[in-house]
DNA sequence: GCCAACGTTGGC
DNA sequence: GCCAACGTTGGC
């Protein structure tokens, strides 16, 4: 099992629209690298920190799921959508997204202050000069002890993933 | 609003 | 393939 941290703005889409919504699909990320952390690496079942940035404060604020195998990205075909790319096509799609799936709200959000201030947090990649990178690995240490400091001890009750699904776009 | 860091684009 | 220019991210 891999863990992973999610950032979005609060303002755009923030854990309280995920709490609303239950269910999302994480278009709009039009990064490689984040792409293929979607693509390839991601599993059904498989948890992410939801983190706020460009917030007052930044920092985790929940708990979210990955919902499922990946899939194009349907904004990408879409000519009036901010996140259209003329080259993509439905026969080669260019960027690929999962579905999220709300989980928990912190009870503590961890501020970006706060994480830096941990010694065992400081070496994430969110808090890091200049990182810029959507989704992140987060390694299950740091992912337990953002869960400590948060106050949410949900982790050990969550559901085992469910099997992997064919996707009718090759292997994953 | 400022600006550092980073990714992408495009000329060559 | 290099690299300068540009656009975006995101903390402060």
């Amino acid at each position: 099992m891999s863990h992973w941290l999610i950032k979005s703005e609060p303002e755009m889409f923030g854990i309280a629209d995920l709490a609303r919504v239950g269910r999302e699909p994480w278009n709009g990320v039009r990064n490689y690298q984040a792409r293929n952390f979607m693509w390839k690496d991601m599993r059904p079942g498989e948890l992410a920190l939801f983190y706020h940035s460009n917030a007052k404060p930044s920092g985790i604020v929940g708990i979210a799921r990955v919902g499922g195998p990946p899939r194009p990205d349907p904004t990408q075909f879409d000519a009036a959508s901010e996140y259209f790319d003329p080259k993509a096509s439905a026969s080669a799609p260019r960027w690929w997204l999962v579905d999220f799936e709300y989980v928990a709200t912190l009870p503590h959000m961890l501020s970006l202050a706060e994480i830096k201030a941990d010694p065992t947090l400081a070496a994430m990649a969110v808090c890091q000069r200049g990182s810029r990178l959507s989704i992140n690995p987060v390694s299950a240490s740091h992912f337990a002890r953002v869960c400590q400091l948060g106050g949410w001890d949900g982790a050990g009750s969550q559901a085992a993933p469910p099997p992997l699904v064919p996707t009718p776009y090759g292997p994953l």
